[in-house]
DNA sequence: ATGGTCGATGCTCGA
């Protein structure tokens, strides 16, 4: 068995601490970072070694993006993909010894309008969750595990306010059909919501809220999904809250589960 | 309809 989580960390140098807090409190055997914001040879790697994830591997870049996994399991570097042509660091894969394959994702935010003719940025993301319906498509995904900021709640219950969220990038049914069409081209399963199946759930409140814990207008961007061959062997989802109230935290709490493997 | 807050960078952009 082992756990697996999936954070987007907005700033692993800035949070350093939260990482090891996590790390030592929650003990996954896997931890998938997003938004780095750093260069890979400035990634505070020595705290997190001490912690027992001596395997890492990473892609990053100044200032943006940059996804990361720590492992305390040995793990190989499986690659890489430029979704989009973006030139963004914002894949990299890794394969455990068992032969489980896992991709650690950040889709693009897509900027603030939904349509691609006047914000370039809404069509890059919609160009890169389509590339990812195509890759699976193609190479059907087997013994693999995907997670990641997808930046899209596809559900009406993965949001505060499905109406009021409809032309909200993140919810509008032109993202929702891209991203279905990905996970329905790889067959992926929602682990999260396998595990979960019904009722309000969020990885992601706004930092724009005076109290986002009262006011509770949260959306769930970040995933985990299993092939099918796999997708029996997980449970104990959970997405933790709390961590949205530890001191300067990421606008995105940790989601994780377990696959007994 | 609007503005609200972060982080990295370097006086602005992306989220």
């Amino acid at each position: 068995m082992f756990t697996i989580a999936t954070w987007n960390i907005n700033s692993v140098r800035l949070r350093e601490g939260l990482v090891a807090r996590l790390l030592r409190e929650e003990a996954p055997d896997i931890l998938c970072l997003q938004e780095c914001k750093s260069p890979v040879d400035k990634i505070p790697l020595d705290q997190f070694r001490a912690l027992g994830y001596r395997w890492i591997v990473a892609r990053g870049q100044k200032g943006y993006n940059g996804v990361a996994i720590l492992s305390r399991l040995p793990l190989t570097d499986a690659g890489d993909r430029d979704y989009a042509r973006l030139g963004h660091a914002r894949h990299v894969a890794a394969r455990l010894e068992n032969g489980v394959t896992i991709h650690n994702m950040y889709v693009p935010a897509g900027g603030d309008i939904p349509d691609r003719t006047v914000n370039e940025k809404f069509g890059q993301k919609l160009d890169f969750v389509a590339e990812m319906r195509d890759v699976f498509h193609a190479d059907n995904p087997q013994r693999s595990i995907l997670v990641g900021d997808l930046n899209i709640a596809p559900r009406e219950d993965d949001v505060w306010s499905h109406k009021q969220l409809l032309k909200i990038v993140s919810h509008t049914p032109i993202e929702v059909d891209h991203l279905l069409s990905a996970q329905d081209a790889g067959r992926w399963v929602d682990v999260t919501r396998q595990d979960i199946p019904s009722g309000l759930l969020y990885s992601w409140w706004s930092y724009r809220a005076r109290d986002w814990d009262a006011a509770d207008k949260g959306r769930r961007l970040d995933h985990i999904w299993a092939s099918p061959d796999i997708a029996n062997a997980a449970h104990n989802s959970r997405i933790l809250r709390p961590v949205r109230g530890w001191d300067q935290p990421s606008d995105h709490v940790p989601v994780l589960a377990s696959f007994d493997l």
